[in-house]
DNA sequence: CGAATTATTGAAACATGTCAAGGATCGTGG
DNA sequence: CCACGATCCTTGACATGTTTCAATAATTCG
């Protein structure tokens, strides 16, 4: 019938969860040391239905998580960029793939049991909730323009760079973060340019122009 | 109908638990008792900016889980039942706002510190999450039926009848959760009953004459 | 019973999706 | 280093689902 996600997986997903930065900390002391590992782009750090358990902290790269409808439609409810840890999910198995975006090195944070882990990984998932909850707002009420807005703001405060945004994934990534087709983020961001509101140095570089702009289009 | 403030045992009311049925009980026994208050249809449980701490729990009628864009628009993350638990968020303060529905009956939950409870209410917050992630791949990716559809399964798997669900909220109130106009919600509504999936004995009152394709309509 | 609220229905406008074509970019191998 | 194919991105024209605006009907409540 309607809305038709761009992208047609072959089959993986995973889990969820923001991260708070505070307890980042934390949760990596008390984790005992793992190598890092890589995932070329696309491949699952893990998958529906497979058992859940350790965390993931991102070393480079970055990580989708998403879920399919029965027909093949994709949503992507978050992106983890370096730093970020993910991989929070019921007690039991994932009900969504963990991507890998263009490549990305993974640590796995085998936690201990105990007081101190339990009140981190609290502080965690309640974050990981409330950024859930303000995610829907963006799906369920805003429009295209708002979306991507505010998709673009949200990643002026998780990168260091003020002014230059370098896009990990890939448009239709993007659209199934936000809930739209690739076309009508290409085309937002056309708007975008016109507007003066942000300049592409490249498809992957973004150059925000008016961030004040930007950001009373995000709400 | 209103089962006022008489206490349900946790193991009567597990049956219809949203959350994570094994836990609630855990909860509510380290929980120092409270009594019940009851907020009128739509007065505030807690709002935005309030100082975030207990949990609380449904004893009777319904509740709406939501937060506002600047231009007044409104989205509703979640509604909350008898028996159901809600009031998690980041430690802190609130971000979203908690109103009665109809008329509810709430217990505040005063929550002991200790690993028990920390366990207990990760794993509430992990099944929020997922529930979050989920009802993204609603609002994002399925069109006015489908996200119908998966509201009234939702309802049916929380309440106890298998046929018969009440409507505890208003038009307006579905539409604000599933991210659609109330008159969509009605022509839809329409649609179904037309399509003989659903009757309606009264606005608020819907039959379920075909789960299989509710199911399917649902994903 | 009447007023206020809530729900339904219709017609038209609009935002976004769909389909299609062309252009840009990237990586690889010659 | 260039050429080539594959992938990704952009843009246009049109179709369509949903919203908007408006009027009527049903329900609730005092």
């Amino acid at each position: 019938m309607l809305i038709q996600s761009n992208y047609r997986h072959p089959a993986a997903v995973a889990a969820n969860m923001h991260f708070q930065v505070d307890e980042t900390p934390t949760l990596i002391a008390q984790a005992r040391p793992c190598a890092v590992s890589f995932y070329a782009d696309g491949s699952a750090i893990y998958g529906q239905g497979q058992e859940a358990g350790p965390l993931y902290l991102v070393e480079f790269g970055a990580v989708r998580i998403c879920r399919l409808t029965a027909d093949g439609r994709r949503q992507i409810s978050a992106f983890y960029f370096a730093g970020e840890v993910f991989g929070f999910e019921s007690a039991g198995e994932h009900h969504f793939f963990a991507e890998s975006i263009g490549g990305a090195g993974i640590r796995v944070l085998r936690m201990a049991h105990g007081e101190h882990t339990a009140d981190a990984m609290l502080s965690l998932a309640l974050h990981g909730l409330t950024r859930a909850q303000q995610h829907m707002l963006v799906l369920g009420r805003q429009n295209a323009v708002e979306k991507l807005a505010a998709f673009l703001v949200d990643l002026t405060q998780r990168q260091e760079s003020e002014k230059l945004i370098n896009l990990a994934m890939p448009r239709v990534d993007i659209a199934d973060y936000l809930g739209v087709t690739l076309e009508t983020v290409s085309r937002v961001f056309g708007k975008l340019k016109t507007s003066r509101i942000i300049r592409m140095n490249s498809a992957k570089q973004i150059e925000i122009l008016d961030i004040d702009a930007l950001t009373d289009l995000a709400d």
